[in-house]
DNA sequence: TGCGAAATGTAGCCTTGGCTACAAACTTCG
DNA sequence: CGAAGTTTGTAGCCAAGGCTACATTTCGCA
């Protein structure tokens, strides 16, 4: 009896996995953001918009450089790199499904952005897929 | 120009104190279980199904207890309070709207209930509200 | 040009949440 | 009843992600 439910331990892990992530992502994204308004990504505004210390974004960003997503030299500007980048998109577009879905199911506009921040970083490839066949559908039947 | 969106921020913000609940919240959720199953919830048990090392349970629980969530005595099981039962009870409730939404929507069960097991700890009090409207509605339609 | 303000870097602290290794207590059973 | 096995506790390590305080560099402008 009382065999543990490896299923269940591998939502846990999953979540955790998941929850490292989460930071590294919103970082990639302010960090696209910010590039496509200024050109660039300073490290006071990426901690400004984040509402973080800006010794906390530096942190940050070394770990983003160390995973290859980012470039910067000192006192310069932080650049993201052709996985940054990609990464940076496949986020974005998660972000903007995430938001709809919650619309779609009756969520209040601000309310679904306060949300989406946190649950987007949770969302599976597959149930993404699901998201978008939902929304499709629901558009097309009601216009 | 460029005033910060205070908005944004708080989204943020509110993802990282979410994050930071959700270990919690699956803590005391797992020590219901375990109470209704056997009684009680030893520490390896707890271990066991969360997939983690014993003393890193050890140090879970002792936070719970810090935060009047739960009580023990060395060497013996652990109790939620009362505090700790009325989280446990919203939180159970909240994952199984959670994952019924995700059905709802077309995501397979398998899928639903490990994406739920992170996506849970992000979804606010109205938002569950928007979740069960949406349900009712949907199982009232189709029956 | 150079000085003051702003931005960035760096040092060092804290908490959380992982881990391993080992010590101590409890339980089971021969 | 006592030894062996199981469970729990404890010590100590690590990385991440917060912070403040202070040093240094860059930038804007008088
Ligand atoms: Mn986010
Ligand atoms: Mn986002
Ligand atoms: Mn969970
Ligand atoms: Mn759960």
């Amino acid at each position: 009896m009382t065999e543990t439910d490896p299923s269940q331990i591998k939502g846990f892990n999953r979540a955790r996995e998941r929850a490292a992530r989460a930071l590294l992502e919103d970082y990639v994204e302010m960090i696209a953001d910010l590039a496509a308004e200024f050109g660039e990504a300073r490290i006071t505004e990426i901690a400004a918009r984040l509402g973080v210390a800006h010794p906390t974004a530096t942190k940050a960003v070394a770990r983003l450089k160390r995973e290859g997503l980012a470039v910067s030299r000192p006192y310069r500007g932080v650049f993201l790199t052709e996985a940054g980048e990609a990464l940076a998109e496949q986020v974005r577009a998660r972000h903007r499904t995430v938001v709809a879905l919650l619309r779609a199911v009756g969520v209040p506009e601000d309310l679904a952005e306060l949300d989406a921040e946190g649950i987007e970083h949770h969302v599976s490839t597959r149930t993404l897929k699901a998201f978008e066949a939902f929304l499709a559908s629901q558009g097309g039947e009601k216009g």
